[in-house]
DNA sequence: GTGTGTCATGTAATCGGTTACACGGTTTTT
DNA sequence: AAAAACCGTGTAACCGATTACATGACACAC
């Protein structure tokens, strides 16, 4: 038993297929009549419209694909999040391929989306993804989100290194000096952008750098932070490339026995969910992720629409990250009097936000 | 300028359409010359096939649709991660549609993937899902994950029930008496059956019972610890439905100032990243989710392949939790001499859990 | 020289929808 | 009463690929 085609249910509705198609799509003009007879035929065999064929011939899929590098971990899944519920509210779908590390696979994922989408957004903080993937894509709209603003296309970019030297300047303020910063891995635009902004305001501060290589992961900020609680001159302050890298090392440093922020002051980057959940909670750079996410899908949408019309939407949109200092990067022993305020603060704050949380699920 | 078709790169080449595809697919018998010819001029008309029409006349998308009730929290993102990478592996794309709280919206979403998928592996812990996706899909072969055992058709469910029950019985064993249960919403499958578990467990020990309502969300934990913390005979520990509810439990506990584990011990359910990154680290039961993710993907697809010949595989999987101890039950204060071991125990399980990480991520 | 087999290639049907256009029947206009 | 406007319906082309089958060329055997 094969599924029901629209020519099945015409059949037995004792119609065209075209009427068919104009009740159950809502398109044209039909009698009560008519309606009633397709309508019951449908029911009878359980017919169900082929999405695909409709895409082929009114050339619209109502999806979008997502084009991810290999990361995962709490940032993607946040942004994909932003995008679904965008995506659903908007009456499309989302198709996401990630795992794409080099521009080979990337590109191969991009070329095997053609037919499939009408729309992509691509993620990969690689140098070269962005003209890869216009080149491939053909006349799908694009939305970048590869971390280098590429002008001329439309983008969204994160301000990584503005966001990077709030980062030091936040240390720097609360006191410290042997900053060191646990960059992201070598290649990614956006890995690379904050270290840049780290190696600027610590020259502005006159300060010496120290910088370890991780790979955005948990685990390497874990080996990172290993790594520093080794040394001979401790830092005072760790600047992670990600929150991933800063929950690794904060709890590498707390297995050495050091103090957080007591001794040293962690502050990561992203801010994902889990970044307020650890003890002490994670001084870091808030991007809305899912937000983020909401309004790259919707402006892509937007784009898709006005597709062939006005060129108008080629701006890149730049996301300035903010500052959302917690416990990690507070240290209560340099004012006995502030520290009581100052844990306490953070309680409060971690308390403040947990119903935030339930205004981003809903 | 429209997107190039197979047509086009036929009349360039000067060929027939047929021979385009057989050369492009590798399909059939083709001369060299004429094989030179087609990607001479698909490369020169930057051709990209298009698969939505491919799909169409091989009726075969290489795409699997994931419906779930919502994409929030690191359960599902875990999940789908894991789906995602065996996808990739096995040629596969994944089409997610999240956020159907209701058998009408699900519904929906199962009708819109016919003539898109392949397949569908439907997560939709609700009572009468599975039926509906059977009797909506046709004859679209379907992996069900809703928690309730469905025999005759393919499923895997996790066991909820024996998982509660060990859980009890690790409180009880380690001198637990007054054990509060913080449920998932009702209506739930997996909740209910973890409730289930959780009152067999207790009736069994002789123990009273004390039930909070959550909603598997971690505010809703928080606000259940709150509730908790202020009653008057406190409970000495709490089982809480996910691990996302004993978080936001364990925060609302420790606000109120309470010690864990001294005062009350916490476990969770499901083993989520943050369970070991949250202090102190959370006992909970583990379902390797990744991989629980990888499998239902691959049996799916070994459905796919099989359709239509053997209906053999009609099997209800089931994935036995393990329970994994760490701090936040083990109370230290019931054994001065185990304190140390405990709590070094546990810093030592955290350092050692790291690297694991790493190898589920890659 | 005819018959037969092999092989590359082309023609056209097909997948399951949408939709431009034609058509016949009412109703309205003048 | 004829013309115009309108309306519901059906026919068939189309979206862009795959592929069964037909065709024609060529080689080899007899």
């Amino acid at each position: 038993m094969k599924a029901a085609t629209i020519r099945d249910v015409a059949e037995r509705a004792e119609v065209s297929v075209a009427s068919v198609s104009r009740v159950l799509s809502g398109t044209g003009p039909v009698t009560e009549a008519t309606r009633n007879r397709v309508l019951d035929a449908a029911k009878a065999l359980q017919y169900v419209p082929h999405s695909g064929a409709r895409s082929l011939s009114t050339s619209k899929t109502q999806t979008i694909g997502v084009i991810l590098p290999d990361l995962y971990g709490e940032f993607f899944s946040e942004l994909i999040r932003g995008m679904d519920v965008a995506a659903r509210s908007v009456g499309y779908h989302l198709i996401v391929s990630s795992s794409h590390d080099d521009a080979e696979e990337a590109s191969a994922a991009i070329r095997s989306m053609r037919g499939r989408v009408d729309g992509l957004i691509v993620l990969s903080p690689h140098l070269d993804a962005a003209n890869l993937a216009a080149g491939l894509a053909g006349r799908t709209p694009i939305l970048l989100m590869n971390g280098g603003a590429d002008a001329g296309r439309p983008s969204i970019v994160v301000d990584n290194h503005g966001g990077a030297i709030l980062a030091v300047e936040h240390l720097v303020a609360t006191g410290r000096r042997r900053i060191a910063h646990i960059s992201g891995p070598a290649g990614n635009l956006e890995a690379e952008a904050r270290l840049a902004g780290y190696l600027q305001a610590m020259a502005r501060a006159g300060l010496p750098t120290s910088v370890v290589e991780g790979e955005f992961t948990q685990s390497s900020g874990h080996a990172a932070g290993v790594e520093l609680a080794r040394r001979e001159v401790r830092p005072d302050a760790v600047f992670a490339g990600n929150d991933n890298m800063a929950v690794g090392a904060m709890l590498a440093l707390q297995d050495a026995g050091l103090r957080v922020p007591e001794d040293v002051a962690i502050i990561g980057f992203d801010d994902v969910p889990i970044a307020s959940l650890v003890r002490p909670g994670l001084t870091t750079l808030r991007i809305h992720i899912a937000e983020t996410g909401r309004s790259a899908l919707e402006r892509l949408v937007r784009l898709i629409n006005a597709a062939g019309e006005a060129v108008a939407d080629t701006a890149c949109e730049i996301v300035r990250p903010e500052l959302v200092v917690r416990p990690s990067s507070h240290s209560a022993t340099q004012n006995q009097a502030h520290s009581v305020l100052s844990d306490s603060g953070g309680r409060l704050r971690a308390r403040a936000e947990t119903p935030s949380l339930k205004g981003e699920n809903s």
